[in-house]
DNA sequence: AATGAATATATTAATATTAGCATATACGGA
DNA sequence: TCCGTATATGCTAATATTAATATATTCATT
């Protein structure tokens, strides 16, 4: 089993799920913190924050604390590129 | 939560693992019978076909019986894309 | 130091996915 | 019609994902 076929699939996988496509689509639209996230998927703040994990597990986020807030942004451009195509 | 983000994400989440990368990424190049596929994957011809049926359900292939075969391609402008978009 | 807001982690039950085997079907040729 | 090749389907056990709840952490303000 090809190895690079794994990494693509992997990534794929892990914006292939509802919330996190959500996240990381408006992620992408200027949107930042947790809080935003939560209101927009509709799902309970900690249920949001398993699905940033695996989004940075998958690196195709990370987050940096400003004060007592989370900044979140795309840092995978095999990701941003994937989510824009299916604008 | 968002109809459209789900469709989106189940159209990753069908080609977001490794064989249905695969096998989609092979369709793009050329390949057409599931034996190809197959070899390509390295794992039993009815564990081809059950993933071929996942990719047949989210909209992304589609075959053709010619004669003792099957020839598969892919039907979906969106997947097209995001398979291209990794290479 | 106490409080409150923002976010993260742990745990767990329910559910979905996966892989493989056995077997079935479809078709072409003898 | 029988056989061989190509592909599909049914079933099942193992594993992974998911969502929710309870709780913990981090930081700013007072």
């Amino acid at each position: 089993m090809n190895a690079a076929h794994k990494r693509k699939a992997d990534l794929l996988k892990a914006i292939g799920h509802p919330i996190r496509f959500c996240i990381v689509d408006g992620l992408l639209g200027g949107e930042q913190n947790v809080a935003t996230m939560v209101d927009c998927t509709g799902v309970p703040q900690p249920t949001v924050s398993q699905h940033l994990n695996i989004l940075k597990s998958a690196g195709i986020i990370e987050g940096q604390r400003i004060g007592n807030q989370v900044h979140y942004m795309v840092i995978n451009k095999e990701a941003k590129i994937i989510v824009q195509a299916l604008k």
